[in-house]
DNA sequence: TGACTTGCTCAACGAGCGTAGAGCGAACGG
DNA sequence: CCGTTCGCTCTACGCTCGTTGAGCAAGTCA
């Protein structure tokens, strides 16, 4: 009956799969069709059948749930503020890697993260209770955003090594500062 | 006498300038050698014959001390490392714009911003007394980090429009609590 | 079974890139 | 004053990229 669509979705999601990957790893600019379709076991053309241009590929690489487990959390960072705020946030500070890797060279990554990244602030925000409750928020979640850079996409050694338990017990103190709450 | 080194040195000085602000603009691979030769008015192949490549133009465009008034500093948030801890960065967190533009996305890049924040949290983690000197440090340099990456390299609405003063003395109970001072 | 659909591949195009080499004209040095 | 240097430009090569359109074999449906 449907043999043809299920080959179909198999394909299709090989190739977001391989594009998420690579898009996280190089960034958009270095991530070519040619390699995604090489990853995936794929003909380039279908790719772009399938999905137009490579903007389009990578906005769907960034925008469409995963099937994978979902990479590990991105050091718990995103639970301190539940723990400080009583707020939970769906994903880490500005969403998936692939965004964040390209957000700094790409503009609708950026533009991706910044709006990720201002829904979170508005949602904390709404938790502080202070004139500049937003822009205690920001901070607090540019401090996550900071943390989160410099140990997965630099990976600055200081922070490599630490445990993650670690570095949530030191960082709590710290945003509770930004948060302006008395314990 | 020496018309002709005079006439070089404004050259090349007209290129890393040049070079400068579209590497910190559009990060590394955006960054044609040809759009930085239109923007000096110069040949694309005279950057050639100077630098010889690319990747030299970047290293010295990113390592070659500036001669504008340098961009203002990045929210004198390093001061604010001074101000807690009593020791004095010579550089924003990350060094250059254009190095930091790039760090996601360029190994070299990303090389040159973590070897300068890691030499500025050996410098801060010296001031502070504690076990995890070095961890408590690195998670105050990233925290400026973030914050820099969101007022000017994302353009968070809610740091943009908010005073470099406010966001400063915001900043510095959270990085007292960090580097473990009472006060 | 036969006509049609469709997931998929192949070969190629035009554009833009980093880079190289020959050559020109003005400044230099004896 | 003349041979040499050298800052600078022009032209073009080779490569890789995103993207296209024709075509094939296998699945679908009457």
């Amino acid at each position: 009956m449907n043999e043809r669509a299920e080959r179909r979705r198999r394909s299709e999601e090989k190739i977001l799969a391989a594009a998420r990957a690579l898009f996280a790893e190089r960034g958009y600019q270095a991530t070519t069709i040619r390699a995604v379709a090489a990853a995936a076991a794929v003909d380039p053309a279908l790719i772009m059948q399938f999905f137009g241009n490579k903007g389009n590929l990578f906005r769907l690489a960034v925008t469409a749930p995963s099937e994978e487990p979902a990479t590990c959390d991105p050091e718990r960072l995103t639970e301190l503020v539940l723990d400080v705020l009583g707020v939970k946030l769906a994903e880490g500070p500005g969403g998936s890697d692939a965004a964040m890797r390209s957000m700094l060279t790409h503009p609708e990554a950026a533009a991706h993260v910044r709006d990720s990244l201002s829904t979170q602030i508005q949602q904390a925000s709404t938790a502080i209770d202070d004139d500049e409750a937003e822009l205690r928020a920001a901070l607090m979640l540019t401090t996550l955003l900071g943390v989160t850079v410099g140990k997965h996409l630099l990976g600055l050694e200081s922070l490599r090594t630490a445990s993650p338990e670690r570095i949530v017990e030191l960082l709590r103190p710290s945003l509770r500062a930004l948060a302006n709450v008395r314990n």
